[in-house]
DNA sequence: GCACAAATGTTAATTTTCTCACATTAAATG
DNA sequence: CATTTAATGTGAGAAAATTAACATTTGTGC
C-alpha cells in the first residue's frame, strides 16, 4: 500500500518541531518558511512535509507559516461553499438579521460562528453598543471604531470561544439591551432551542429575558436537531431569521409563521 | 515627476472597495484574491493596486487578502530587526521574566505589547492560569490548550486593546494571584511607574496590591519617561526585568539594584 | 557492522503569484 | 463634444512557491 503525500502520520520529531513553531506563533503572527526552517535547523522541504501531514496545527499561506484555526471555528472563507452558492449563507442570514438594527441600539450578540458576519454589517451604523461573551465576536467588533464593545469576561471556554462569567446574568440585566441576536446549535419545533455547552445557557437566557427584541438566527442544518443544553423555545424569539427547509417548515406552523423572516 | 508604484494615493472607489473587503474580513480570516476581485467586481490587478497603495489596511499574503492589523498574520519576526540584533528585545525580556513562572501558578499579565511574547513561553508549563484585562494577551493565551484563561471584561478601550471593567479591582482581589507581570509606558527612578490611560490604573494597582510577587518588565525606551497616569513606584516591584541603559541606571541605585534582572 | 527502513536533503519541473508595460475604458474638464 | 486625465484591464515575462522525483543521511534491529 502506498501512502499518498499529505496524508502521512506525524513522527516524533515532526511533532516537536511543530510544537516549537506553535510556540513561536503563540502570540499570533506568521513566520516565513525560510525563517522557520532556520529556527528548527531543518530544510524548508521538511517543514513543508510536517505541515502537510494529517492533523497539523499549522498551515502554509504563500510561503508564510500560520496557525491553522480550529476548523470548527475557522473564520477563513470556505472556497467550496463560496463557489457553490455565491455568498455564504450565514452572511446572507446576517445581512437580513442586521436590517433590524437601528442607530443608537445596544445589541447582544451570541457566541458561535453564525453571527460573526453580522459584525461586518454594523460598521456603517452610528452609536451602536455591542454586548457579547464570545471572543471571536469581540475580536471582530474591536476593529470597528464606531461601535462600543462590552465584553462579558470570565473563564475562557475554548470549545465555544466564549467566556463563562460569575455573574453574567446580573451584568446582562443591568444593561439596556434593545436587540438580542441569538444563535442555537439545535432548533426544534416542539422542543425549542438548544446548544452544546451548558455555560452558554445563562447568558442566553438572561439576554432573552431582558432584551426588548429577540432575533433568532440559524441556518437550516440546525433545524430539527436537539443538543444537550436547552435554553428556550421558539416562541421566545420575536423574529426568526432562517432559510431553506427550516424557513418552510417554520412558516407552516401557525404559531410562529408570522415571525419567520427568510432572505431573498 | 514620476509616481513610483506602491506609493500612490488611494482614490474614492479604491477606498470603498477596501472598506467592503475589510468588512468581509471583520471576523478575521483571509480572502483569496480571485474571490475578492469577484466580490468587488473588478480585476485582480485593481485590487493589487489598491492594496499596494500607501496606507492600505489590507495586505496580500501569497494570493490571500488579509487585514494588515490581524495579529494572526502579521509577521512575527521582522527580518531586518532579526538580522540586526538576533532576537527581538521584548522576546528576550519576556524569556527572562518567564523564568520566574512555576507550574500551578496563577499569573496576572498586564496590557500593552511588551508582555505578549511572554505567552509563548507559557505553553510548556503545567496547570497555569492567566488573568488579564487585555484583548491581545487574551487572544494569545486562548490558543494554549494547557493554560486556563480568565479575562476581566468590560468596556473595550481600543487605544490600549484592553477592557475597562466596573469592578476589576474586586475581581482581581478575589483571585489568588501568585505573580503579576506588569508593564509601564514610563519608568522613572524618583517618580515611579506611569502609563497612558487612566483606566489601566485600577487593575494595575489591584494586581500590585494582591499578587505574591510583582515583576515589572520594560524596555529601555521607557526609562526616565513620565506618562499621565501614575500607578506605582519602582519599589512596588519585587523583580525588575529590563536591559541596556535602564538596567545600568537601575543597578546603580542602592535601593533597587538587588531586584534588577537583565537578560544575557 | 550490515541490511533495512524512515527521515531528511537536493534538485529540477511545474504551478502560482507578482510585476511591468501597454491597451482600453471611464470620468472629468473646458 | 472633443480632449485630457485617471482608473482599470490584459497579457507577457520574472519571481516565487509548490510539487515530485530521486539522493543522501540517520536510525534501528539483527
Amino acid at each position: 500500500m502506498t501512502v499518498r503525500a499529505g496524508a502521512n502520520v506525524m513522527n516524533q520529531r515532526s511533532v516537536q518541531r511543530q510544537e516549537r513553531l506553535l510556540q513561536a506563533l503563540a502570540g499570533g503572527g506568521s513566520l516565513r518558511l525560510a525563517d522557520a526552517a532556520m529556527l528548527c535547523g531543518v530544510s524548508e522541504m521538511t517543514l513543508r512535509r510536517d505541515v502537510s501531514s494529517k492533523g497539523s496545527p499549522l498551515m502554509l499561506m504563500g510561503g508564510h507559516l500560520v496557525r491553522r484555526d480550529d476548523p470548527h471555528f475557522s473564520p477563513v472563507y470556505d472556497l467550496e461553499t463560496q463557489r457553490d452558492r455565491g455568498v455564504d449563507i450565514k452572511t446572507r442570514l446576517c445581512q437580513r438579521a442586521s436590517s433590524y438594527v437601528q442607530d443608537g441600539d445596544t445589541l447582544f450578540i451570541d457566541c458561535g460562528t453564525t453571527l460573526v458576519p453580522m459584525v461586518a454589517e454594523l460598521g456603517q451604523r452610528r452609536h451602536l453598543t455591542v454586548v457579547t461573551y464570545a471572543l471571536n465576536v469581540a475580536n471582530a467588533v474591536s476593529h470597528l471604531d464606531s461601535v462600543r464593545l462590552i465584553l462579558l469576561g470570565g473563564l475562557y471556554q475554548g470549545v465555544s470561544q466564549s467566556f463563562d462569567g460569575e455573574d453574567v446574568a446580573r451584568q446582562i440585566r443591568s444593561l439596556g439591551i434593545n436587540r438580542a441576536f441569538l444563535s442555537a446549535a439545535g432548533v426544534h419545533l416542539e422542543r425549542g432551542l438548544s446548544c452544546f455547552h451548558f455555560h452558554e445557557i445563562i447568558p442566553k437566557q438572561a439576554a432573552i429575558e431582558t432584551a426588548a427584541q429577540r432575533i433568532l438566527v440559524f441556518d437550516d442544518s440546525k433545524w430539527g436537531v436537539l443538543r444537550p443544553a436547552f435554553f428556550g423555545t421558539l416562541s421566545d424569539a420575536d423574529i426568526i431569521v432562517t432559510h431553506g427547509e427550516a424557513a418552510a417548515a417554520a412558516s407552516a406552523s401557525p404559531e410562529i409563521a408570522a415571525r419567520v423572516d427568510s432572505p431573498r
